[in-house]
DNA sequence: ATTATCTATAGATCTATAGATAATGC
DNA sequence: ATTATCTATAGATCTATAGATAATGC
């Protein structure tokens, strides 16, 4: 059942990217090697030929997960003429709630992060500076410290607003913090 | 080795206690049964006597922390002459951010609670209604609405910026992330 | 006699590996 | 000949239960 190198190339990129999917949606302990490689379309026992580890694969899968959702929030940012506030409303929609396997894996998987190893603590330390230079680019601001601040600060209300409102089962309560999170950042 | 009936009510207690602290450490996925009985200083299979199941567990654990973690800082704001900064500050301070399995198990479990059954999450949601009520209490604002809006605006960005002080491993950053949210919110 | 706890283990699941298989690519 | 994938399984770990034990409390 052998296939060309370019298939067994995409296959290993499905893997990470069908992995970076089901550990935001269920957590790296909430899935397993077997249940992750049959839902790319494999047999688990291949798994091995293609990475070191399940941890390997968590470092690998968050860092493509990562990277994917600053991709879109750049592009989201560069299509608007507010594009802060695209930002902030996409991050805070309904959508992007509902959606956690889609979206920021730092609202998803952050927690779980930071009872990791090293090179996972890495690559979201990585990414929050990401998140953050491309905030402080964007929000109000006199001096770049000043503009640094404000997108540290704009970020950590974004996440615990989506934190909060994913938590919450009530539609109510939960739409009242995401709305009252994006008047405060607007 | 049988206990007396007070004895046995202050193991299960222990069991709940220590429960809470290692969930919070750990996550609910990162202890079993046999290392928390361990742990509150009992073999594993006496945990069914007490428990009808680990998920049991976890939702009165987490209940238990969230309980003592509100009541904790009702009582910091109850000392203090400036109860709002009183909270923020204690809330946003390294001791908190390094002291996972004592601090607030919002912060340290509520991605795994997004996760989890009906039980769990109503138990996350009436602690987040507790905490949004401390918090209306003491934020400015002219009328109760303007207030409650206010309060979700200030927790979000409490827990936004512990969780993201948590998740980074330079000191300077993770400092300057609590410092920039401690200096919006008071 | 009751029951809180302990010892031992069943049964399931998970990561990782060994060896076989079959198609690719030199 | 090489190698990507598959089948099968080893070994560890986890939840939960069964049955034994020994101290409590009627």
């Amino acid at each position: 059942m052998r296939v060309s190198r370019e298939q067994a190339a995409r296959n290993r990129e499905r893997v990470v990217d069908v992995a970076g999917e089901l550990f935001r949606a269920k957590g790296f302990d909430g899935i397993g090697v077997a249940d992750l490689m049959q839902a790319a379309g494999l047999t688990h026992g291949g798994f091995y030929g293609s990475f070191a580890s399940k941890e390997a694969l968590e470092v690998e899968a968050s860092r493509h997960a990562l990277d994917g959702a600053a991709a879109f929030l750049k592009d989201l940012a560069a299509k608007s003429d507010d594009p802060l506030q695209a930002i902030v409303r996409f991050y805070l929609s309904p959508q992007h709630r509902d959606g956690i396997g889609e979206g920021c894996a730092i609202s998803a998987l952050s927690q779980d992060a930071v009872r990791g190893g090293q090179a996972l603590r890495g690559v979201f330390e990585a990414a929050i500076r990401d998140y953050l230079s491309l905030l402080g680019g964007l929000v109000p601001g006199d001096t770049e410290a000043a503009r640094f601040k404000r997108s540290m600060v704009t970020y950590s209300t974004m996440v615990g607003a989506l934190q909060l409102a994913r938590t919450v089962t009530d539609p109510k309560l939960s739409h009242a913090i995401l709305e009252a999170a994006v008047e405060a950042l607007i």
